[in-house]
DNA sequence: TTAGGAAATGCAACTAAATTGCATTAAATT
DNA sequence: AATTTAATGCAATTTAGTTGCATTTCCTAA
């Protein structure tokens, strides 16, 4: 039986990432937790809370992988996640709106695992600078 | 007047794109060209042909950056697509599904500026397998 | 409460992807 | 054909992510 273990850099990010309305990148979780812990192990603590169903990742339009948590995961079955991420060209920052489904009518045979839906543009704060 | 000149590299780049049934990335792109062109001149020469709107991005659901024709955008205007793609995680093709547009409702004071809907799964060519 | 096994971490080295500067080459216009 | 400037090649560099291994730390069972 493989067992996971609440260390002090993983309860960090997950509350980091639960705290933040946006979704964070590797690089702005670093800076964020300073000395807490090494570059690697963030790395790895990632991974693990995506194993875990704890969090997912949203590919954003640049290329940079971001992190938020997840609300109906749990590691037994995969991540599913049918909602609209939000990324926005000023400010960077993506957000999970999850209350956003969008519809769609594929042709047939085509077997659906996972979805990844990201919208760019400007957000609700940026739109009025 | 900046102007844009037709290589041969470009040439071999655009039509190697224009025949292919799926999006292909730099990496597919390069071992294609072979010693046409050099690595470094395939970058500019995909950046470019993204600039003119003869090509456009398609970020992977593993992060991979693909590119598949445009059809209906031009160097003027921003790309403007809002059609589905379908990542194989098989055969790892990535295809444009260019009549599947789905639809959403946002929230208020969005402004949406470019779309990149990805799903992944199981293509038809692979459900047999 | 602690002793021991396994998970987690740190560090250094490594791999892969993409970018930059600069000298050279080759389109396209006259 | 001459010219000008976009495009290319090459080498070096940056950035992101991975791997191996020794060490540390968590957690459970005695």
């Amino acid at each position: 039986m493989k067992s996971t273990r609440n260390t002090t850099a993983k309860s960090a990010i997950q509350s980091l990432l639960q705290q933040s309305n946006t979704a964070l990148s590797h690089k702005e979780i670093q800076t964020e937790v300073g000395e807490l812990c090494n570059r690697v192990t963030i790395y790895r603590i990632l991974d693990r809370l995506v194993e875990e169903g704890e969090i997912h990742k949203i590919i954003n339009t640049d290329g940079v992988i971001k992190y938020a948590p997840c609300h109906q995961c749990d590691s037994n079955h995969q991540h599913n996640h049918d909602h609209v991420h939000f990324s926005c060209v000023k400010c960077d920052s993506v957000t999970c709106l999850d209350n956003v489904q969008p519809s769609y009518n594929l042709p047939p045979n085509y077997q659906v695992q996972e979805v990844n839906f990201t919208l760019s543009g400007i957000c609700p704060n940026c739109i009025t600078c």
